[in-house]
RNA sequence: GGUCCUGUGGCCGAGUGGCUAGGCAGAGCUCUGCAAAAGCUUCUACAUCGGUUCGAAUCCGGUCAGGACCUCCA
């Protein structure tokens, strides 16, 4: 089965075939740095990251793009038309670049602790002025854009007559064109639906550059196209965002490009649903946004607790991307727990030695039932290759991992012989799990490991486990009992060791 | 108002015509100096009404409920 993604497009799932046999080009929208980052844009990063890393696996030579929107284009912000960079950076009487370094410095820090692969390319739209400038030109020259008072707007209606506005979003052009809303800088258009390619600065705007139609600031949705075209070409495989960008971000992505480059840009369009809390979309409107420093952190109303990274990355791969998913603690607590119990099956898995017997294995060495134990792990090891394939479900490939760790467990305690499973299953079953846990899904061991704290507790539970053998309890209870007390849980296994955990 | 999507057990969430999703919680058991942890086993589903079918959570239609986009948004 070869890989199939939903592409947006076409509304189905489509067979993946790259433009150039063995290389994938791929846009995905960045982050805005006007703010910190929250959960919400975990997704999308996330999502692209296991796009990225499965692309990888497949044995594509990748070159993934991920902008960072460091430029003013946030028009009819509470309806003024001030960029939004340079107002936040006016209240904080910082340069509106210090404030962008801040924020930028933030998210890559975020990724880091997401363990999300760097994009090949990290392009600012501050630093394409003039691709976006050209880009612009083209376009005028082409007769789709208009300038009017300094700025420059494409001409929807026009695009239309010719061109189907609206393939990407299903947006229908007549209804775009009745829009009733007043807007800044209405009157300036010919149309409702038409959008800005560069607006004109007023005098207090900071971000501004010089352009042939004055002083001004890109448009929205001009960057993307601009660097997109620059560092992938006219026409390019994958082109990935959140859901709410479809339109009119997307839909006016394409419309520009297929003007000045004459080629729809991306073949396949990939959108992630939205988190949402309490049903509600999480976004900066709707001010229900959970902030990344505040989800490592646990400092925010509606958490009990401060979650990792990683529990947060394992969060968000239970769930489909297209699907919306719902953010509650208690989720993000199961999450935990889960995370958890699988990584503790993976880590009992890499110190089991192997089958002993190594064959030639003779017929009836092994019981009916360890046959049917094969049988199950074979299938659950051959199965994750088509659910990513199939749109990438990571969902169902935790779920087929979740279900060895009774194999792993059994193995451990004894229930299972370490014969019940060949050698060449139970190699698989390694591999796979190091495989597909740590290099595909891009997860991390849960726990931090810190060498100096390891060998203090080392020392502790030795002189436990001779107070116990002494039956001296109550040094061996004042030692578990202070060491809960500092944080760290103490576990007896049967065997009498004693493994140990920071809560 | 327009376009589109969703409704699965206490919670989160896979699943598109017949086959146990999975996780968390709950219950029982095992282990144990005590405890915790851990492990094993296990109960509770498919919004509602109708239709298609031998058979539907899964397809079709109605109803109800929720959501997204149409404005900055991941």
């Amino acid at each position: 089965m070869s890989l199939k993604v939903y592409n947006s497009l076409s509304r189905k799932k489509e067979e993946f075939k790259p433009i150039t046999k063995g290389h994938v080009g791929m846009y995905v929208c960045g982050p805005t740095v006007s703010g910190e980052s929250h959960l919400g844009h975990a997704r999308p990063y996330i999502t692209f990251d296991i796009v990225n890393r499965y692309l990888l696996y497949l044995g594509y030579k990748v070159r993934y793009v991920r902008n960072i929107t460091d430029a003013g284009h946030f028009e009819e912000e509470g309806r003024e038309a001030e960029d939004k960079i340079s107002k936040k950076a006016q209240l904080e009487k910082i340069e509106p670049m210090e404030l962008v370094q801040k924020y930028t410095n933030l998210f890559h820090w975020a990724m880091k602790e997401f363990n999300i692969l760097d994009p090949n390319i990290e392009p600012t739209a501050t630093g394409h002025i003039v691709e976006q400038i050209t880009m612009i030109e083209k376009i005028i020259e082409a007769g789709y854009a208009y300038v009017s008072n300094g700025s420059v707007y494409f001409d929807v209606k026009k695009y239309a007559a010719t061109h189907d506005y609206g393939k990407l979003s299903g947006r229908v052009i007549e209804d775009l064109l009745e829009t009733t809303r007043h807007l800044d800088g209405q009157d300036e258009k010919r149309d409702k639906a038409d959008f800005a390619l560069w607006k004109a600065a007023p005098p207090q705007h900071i971000m501004r550059w010089k352009s042939p139609w004055g002083e001004g600031f890109p448009g929205w949705h001009i960057e993307c196209s601009a660097m997109a075209t620059k560092y992938l070409g006219v026409e390019f495989d994958i082109h990935g965002g959140g859901m709410d960008l479809l339109f009119p971000h997307h839909e006016s992505e394409i419309a520009q490009s297929t003007i000045c480059n004459h080629h729809t840009p991306a073949k396949y369009w990939l959108h992630n649903n939205m988190i949402t809390i309490g049903g509600k979309k999480m976004g900066k409107s709707y001010n229900n946004v959970i902030k990344l420093t505040e989800m490592f952190s646990g400092n925010h109303p509606l958490l009990t607790q401060a979650f990792t990274p990683m529990t947060v990355r394992f969060f968000i791969l239970q769930t489909h991307y297209r699907s919306t998913q719902d953010f509650s603690s208690e989720a993000l607590v199961a999450a935990e727990k889960g995370l958890k119990r699988l990584w503790e099956g993976y880590e009992v898995l890499q110190k089991l030695p192997g089958t002993s017997i190594r064959l030639p294995v003779t017929g009836n060495r092994q019981p009916a039932a360890d046959k049917d134990l094969e049988a199950q792990c074979s299938k659950l090891l051959a199965e994750l290759d088509d659910f990513m394939n199939d749109d990438f479900n990571t969902a169902k490939v935790l779920a087929n991992f979740f279900e060895m760790v009774p194999f792993i467990n059994g193995i451990k305690d004894g229930h299972i012989s370490m014969d019940a499973l060949s050698s060449n299953t139970f190699q698989l079953m390694k591999t796979s799990f190091k495989l597909w846990l740590e290099d595909i899904l891009g997860l991390k061991n849960p726990k931090e490991n810190n060498p100096v704290l390891n060998s203090v507790m080392e020392l502790l539970i030795e002189i436990r486990k001779e107070s116990r053998e002494n039956k001296d309890f109550a040094t061996s209870d004042k030692i578990r009992n202070q060491l809960n007390k500092a944080g760290i849980l103490l576990k007896d296994k049967k065997n009498g060791n004693i493994s140990w955990e920071i809560l």
